[in-house]
RNA sequence: GUGGGUGUAGCGUAGUUGGUUAACGCGCCAGAUUGUGGCUCUGGAGAUCGUGGGUUCGAGUCCCACCAUCCACC
């Protein structure tokens, strides 16, 4: 039985508690993105655990390819499969859709890809998005959308959303059908549905009225950060925010920056996720106070200090800039393991800051002063 | 010691019958990256072409000597 405990409210910000058969939530939050099901870099559940991670967030297209969601849900779901009993949301496969082009084509009934593995083709549509990520077993499943370019033709959108619509009652109606199964294995899986409508506002209104009538458990608004500005996403969140369900989470799929999350949370985003901190982190780059900084400039050579002064993270506690150079430098996996588990660090705690501003009424005031820090730049 | 080969950026190489500002990969120095292939992309610095002499309007390229280095044979 989830459910969206709203917990205080400033300006538009929300601090809430999403109540999931696999824990409770604290949002604003920023999942962990770990597509195949482990976090990039040599991290583990456990690291997991002690950097403050809330949510695992996994792919069910790649899942899907390997090792296939059967095996998955043969070894007992994902949550047994990487050992981590705490929520998991998995996205759809829609994105790959997007971020694969060249290797698709999309019909009514669904997309047609190929398989970036081994070349083989693959449908998926809806409902096979739904069984997927119902084998999974995840405690969160994302809607099988379209995301189309921030750049496509206002028409292409228009026809491009209202299929994502259709896709979207088919999911709901396939998430219903298996979670009635006796043999299911979370037959509480929740199904998050998904805002679209690249860059016209209008668009985009239209599309969350008619989404948010399905009363789903939560809706994301996704195709944002994919090529257009920061100053037309915060606008696209002002507008179309206040047409998702208020009592229910909102999730900005694939932002972002330290400085994007705190302008959404601001415009009443509660979940996040961001390939950033990861990635950036196995090619070399910490999230800092500061700025982001990059590990691999000559200028840390001979520099003794942690990566940030005073940071609890596994990185910080022990290691130098300096060795950590050395390690991305001679590529030891250790050099990346170290900022990918700094930087979530830096992401969840950032969060829990964020939460505990707005729980206190002075998340304006924390905003202001933690973007004003990211613009000093690195020490 | 004799014969042969090779010397071009930190490393490995390309460079036409001698013809503008000597090219490429790696490395180095920076920058990009938003529902992840650990990549990829974009810039930049860096070479008195082993040394010295000669031929020529002009030499990385041809000639001579020397130096270094490799191979084979004593």
């Amino acid at each position: 039985m989830a459910h969206y405990e709203l917990i205080k409210v400033e300006g538009r910000a929300k601090r809430g508690r999403f109540h999931t058969v696999h824990g409770i939530i604290e949002t604003p939050v920023f999942m962990n993105v770990g597509t195949v099901g482990a976090i990039k870099g040599a991290v583990s559940t456990e690291d997991l655990e002690e950097i403050g991670t809330q949510v695992e967030l996994s792919n069910t297209y790649h899942l899907h390819v390997r090792p296939g969601d059967k095996i998955v849900r043969s070894l007992g779901g994902l949550h047994k499969f990487m050992s981590w009993n705490r929520p998991i949301l998995t996205d759809s496969g829609g994105f790959q859709v997007f971020s694969l082009a060249g290797l698709r084509k999309i019909k009514e009934e669904g997309v047609y890809f190929q398989s970036h593995i081994d070349g083989h083709r693959i449908f998926m549509g809806p409902e096979e998005s739904m069984q997927i990520q119902s084998n999974l077993a995840s405690t969160i499943a994302m809607a099988f959308d379209e995301c189309p370019s921030s750049v496509a033709e206002r028409e292409y959108v228009e026809q491009s959303v209202d299929r994502t619509t259709r896709w979207l009652k088919r999911c709901k109606e396939e998430m219903a059908r298996l979670n009635s199964l006796p043999d299911t294995i979370n037959r509480e899986q929740l199904l998050f549905g998904i805002n679209q409508g690249a860059i016209y506002e209008d668009i985009r209104i239209r599309h969350a009225d008619e989404i948010s009538e399905l009363d789903l458990p939560g809706y994301a608004v996704g195709g944002l950060a994919v090529g257009e500005t920061h100053e037309q996403m915060y606008h696209i969140l002002d507008e179309v925010v206040p047409h998702l369900p208020q009592n229910k989470p909102t999730y900005l799929m694939g932002v972002g920056t330290p400085a994007n999350i705190l302008e959404g949370v601001d415009r009443g985003v509660d979940f996040f996720d961001c390939v950033y901190p990861s990635r950036n982190g196995r090619h070399g780059h910490a999230y800092t106070n500061h700025g982001r900084m990059n590990l691999q400039n000559a200028k840390y050579e001979q520099d003794e200090r942690p990566v940030e002064e005073g940071c609890q993270c596994p990185a910080c506690r022990r290691y130098s800039r300096a060795y950590i150079r050395h390690l991305l430098k001679a590529k030891e996996m250790l050099g990346m393991r170290l900022l990918v588990l700094h930087n979530l660090y830096f992401y969840n705690h950032l969060m829990e800051e964020i939460r505990l501003a707005l729980d206190e009424g002075r998340f304006s005031q924390y905003k202001k002063m933690r973007l004003a820090g990211f613009e000093e730049g690195e020490e």
